[in-house]
DNA sequence: TATGAATGAGCCTTCATTCAT
DNA sequence: AATGAATGAAGGCTCATTCAT
C-alpha cells in the first residue's frame, strides 16, 4: 500500500541541486530546520528542491496564501518530509530570506563610489541591472516580506536589517558625492524605495517597459537626482 | 481561505459610507454588498463601523491574516451583522479599497504643472504633503492591496488602476517639463514608486525620520531628477 | 452545501440537558472555554451534550486514543462547535475532572466518624456505596486521569489534589479512631488505594463480583485493619 | 496512532532479553517479533537497549504517548534497526510485558501461609518489600498497562492474567487463615489493588513517605484485615 | 436590524512504518 | 546489522459563512 507512486523513477545519479543560487550561500548550510542535522547528498537535493519550490509558490501565491501541500507537490516530495527539513511554513520562508539577504549584502558592497558624468553613469547601469537580475530571481521571497511583515514582526526586522545595510552603503556614496543640502540617508532610502518598487511594478507587470528602459531611467534618474543635469 | 467565493445565499442590503472621507465617494455605488437598499441612519452608523474597523485590521494584520472576528468585534458588532452589509470579507476589503481610489484620483488630479525654481519645489511639498496624509490615513488599505494582488487578480487590477491614474497626471506632467531623453512614463512610476514606497517605510517605522524632512527631500530629489541642481 | 445533514429534525422545546450530575457543580459554570463567553440556553445544552460525549469517549477509548471527532459525532455536534465551547481535548478533559473533583470532595466531607461495632459497619458500608455510585459515573475520568498524568504534569497535579483532599478526611478519620502504632497518613491513602482500585477492577470487568459483595467486603476489611475483629 | 495494524512486511529477527532480568524469562520465547532468527552478541545488546530504553519512556509518557523515535534516541538507535527487533511499539510492550509478568507470578508464588502474630508480619512485610523493588523496576510497565487497557483489549487480558494470577496465590493464602465471614476472592482482589495503588501513588510522588514505613503499614493493615487486631 | 450558535471544508502537523543504501 | 530518508494516513484546529431567533 504504502509508497503507491514510485519514486523509484527518480536518477539516483542526479547531484547539483538546480536552479538558483550562483554562490553558495550561508543559507543553504544552516537554513534552521528541526534540530539542524547534518544533510547527506541526497537530503541536501530534497531541500534544495523544497526551498526552489518555495520560491515559486510564494511568487505565485504569496506568502499567507501559499499551502505546504502546494510546496511539496511542486518539490515532488511528501508533507512528511517537508516536515523532515522545516518546522513550517514560515521557516521554510526564513530560510529563503537568509539567502535573499546574503545576496542583497553582498550586491549592496558591490556598489562603487557615485560620480558624475557617463562613466558614473555606466557603472550605476550596471548596478541596477545586478539588481534587476537579483530581484527578479529572489523578487517573491522580497513581495512576500511586505506581506508577512505585518503581523509577526519577526520579518519585518528581518526585512528591515536588510533594508538598513542596504541603505547604508547607498547613504555613504551619497554623503560622499551628493550636494549637502540633501538628507543622505534620507535620499539613500528613497532611492531604493524607487527601484525596489520600480522592479515590483515590473514583474508585476504593471509597467509595461522593457527592462533595458527602466534599468536605463533608473540610471538616469539617479544621477540627475544625486548631480543635476 | 475556505469557502472563498461566496455561494450567494440570501444577503440583504447597504449602502453609502459616511464619517471619515472628505468627499462623498464612489464607493457606495460600487462597493457591491448584499442587495444594495437604503440604509436607516442606524444602518449608516453600523456601516461606518464596520469600514473603519477593516481599516484597523487590514493595517494590523493584512488582507489575508485579517479575520471577520477581528472586525466584527472592533465594530462592536455581530457576525450575522457582518455579512448583512457586506458578502464577504472581500467585499469590505472592494469598499474601502473604492474609497481610497477615489481619493488618490483627486490628489492626482491635483497636481499643478511642474517647474523649476523655489516656486516648483514649495508647490511639490505642498503636494507630497498631502500625500502623505492620505497615506498616513489609508496607508494599511494600500499596502493590503501589495498582498492581496498576488492571488487573486482582481485587486491587482484595482491597484493597477489606480496606479496607472495616478501615474497618467504624473507622466503629463513630466513630459511637460522634463528633459526629453527621460521616458516619462518611466520616470513618473519610478517617482510614485519611489513616494509610496519612502511613506510605506516611514509607517511602518522603518526610517527614523521627521515627516518634514521626508517630505522635503521627496520633493527636492524629485525636481533635481527632473530639472537637475 | 452547508449543512447538508439537517439540524432541522431536532426538537427546539427540549431543555433540561440530560444525565449526568445530581448536583449543579462549579465545572458546568467554569468549564473554561475560549474566552469562557455566556451562554444561553441552547449553549449550554450543547456544552452539555459534549461533556456527555466526553465521558462516554474516554471511557471507551480513554484520554489519549478519543478523537475530538468521536465525542463530536456522539454530541450530535460538529467540529466547529466543539472548538466553541473548549479549545481542545484537553481542555474538555480538565472541565469534566472539574466535575468529578467537586462531587469527590463532598463525598470526601460526607465520611462521618470511623467507629467499631455494626453501626460503623453499616454506616461505612453506605459511604462505600456511595462510592462506587460516583465510580461508576465517573470512573472513566478517573481512569483517564491516570494516563493523562503521565506526560503533562498539569493532570498529575489536580489528580493529586483530588487524592490529598479525598484522603485528608480519611486521615482525620482514622487518627482519631485507630490504634496508634498506625501511621494514618499511609493507612489512609492505603484505604483509598484499595478502595479506587478495586472499584475499578470491577468495572473494568476483571472482577466477577456482585457489587454488594464489594462493598461488603470493603466495608468489612476497613473496619478489620482498623479495630481488629 | 495510524497505521496501527501493521501490514507485516519484510522483518527480521530478535530473541531473548538479557541484562537486567534476574531469571531467564519467557519473554525471549514470546515476545513475537520480525522471524526469529539467533542474534549474535551486538544484536543481543541492540535489543537490550531497546527493551530498556521502553521501559525509560513508558516510565515517562505512558505507552500512548510514548513515541517509536524517543525509543530510538535512548537506544542510540536507528528507526530502521528498531523494525529489525520489533515489528511495531506493541510488540516491544508485550515483551516487557511478558518479563513483567513472569517476575509476578514467581513472586506471587513465594508468598508464603499467611499467619498471625509476629512471624506472620515478619513475613509479610518481606514479601511486600519484594514487590516494591519489582514495582520499582517495572512499575512503568505495570501502568501502562492500565492505559493500554483500554482500547485494544489484548493488553487488558495480559494484565487481566497477571492480576488473576496474582490474586489466585493470594486467595488460596486468605481461604486458608482468615476468617470465613470475608469473601477470600475479593478481600484477595482488594489487597493486591491496595498495594498496587500504594506502591504507584509512592512512585508517582503522590504520597511523600519512607518506603519502610509504606511496606510496614502495608503488612500491619493486611494482617489486621485479616486477624484482628 | 441584530445576534448567538452552528457548520464543515481545508490546512497544518505528527508519527508509525517502510525503503534503499 | 545498521541507518538516513521518505511516506502518507490520521487527526487537530481555524475561520468564512449561514441559520434561527
Amino acid at each position: 500500500m504504502p509508497r503507491a507512486k514510485g519514486t523509484g523513477g527518480s536518477p539516483r545519479a542526479r547531484r547539483e541541486p538546480s536552479s538558483t543560487p550562483r554562490r553558495r550561500t550561508r543559507a543553504a548550510a544552516t537554513a534552521g530546520a528541526p534540530a539542524d542535522r547534518e544533510l547527506r547528498a541526497r537530503g541536501q537535493r530534497t531541500m534544495r528542491q523544497l526551498l526552489d519550490a518555495g520560491v515559486q509558490v510564494f511568487a505565485t501565491k504569496g506568502f499567507f496564501a501559499a499551502r505546504v501541500d502546494d510546496i511539496v507537490k511542486i518539490a515532488r516530495t511528501s508533507h512528511g518530509t517537508f516536515y523532515l527539513y522545516f518546522s513550517n511554513k514560515e521557516e521554510l520562508f526564513r530560510a529563503l530570506a537568509a539567502e535573499v539577504s546574503d545576496e542583497m549584502q553582498s550586491l549592496a558592497e558591490a556598489l562603487g563610489p557615485l560620480e558624475p558624468g557617463p562613466a558614473g553613469a555606466a557603472s550605476l547601469r550596471t548596478w541596477f541591472a545586478k539588481f534587476a537580475d537579483l530581484y527578479e530571481r529572489y523578487g517573491p521571497v522580497i513581495r512576500a516580506w511586505t506581506e508577512a511583515e505585518i503581523g509577526t514582526h519577526e520579518f519585518g526586522r528581518l526585512g528591515n536589517d536588510v533594508l538598513v545595510r542596504f541603505t547604508r552603503v547607498l547613504t555613504t556614496r551619497i554623503a560622499e558625492a551628493a550636494p549637502p543640502d540633501l538628507d543622505a540617508t534620507i535620499a539613500a532610502v528613497a532611492l531604493v524605495a524607487m527601484f525596489e518598487r520600480l522592479n515590483y511594478y515590473a514583474l508585476a507587470g504593471q509597467v509595461r517597459a522593457e527592462r533595458d528602459a527602466i534599468v536605463d531611467t533608473l540610471a538616469r534618474v539617479t544621477q540627475r537626482a544625486l548631480f543635476g543635469a
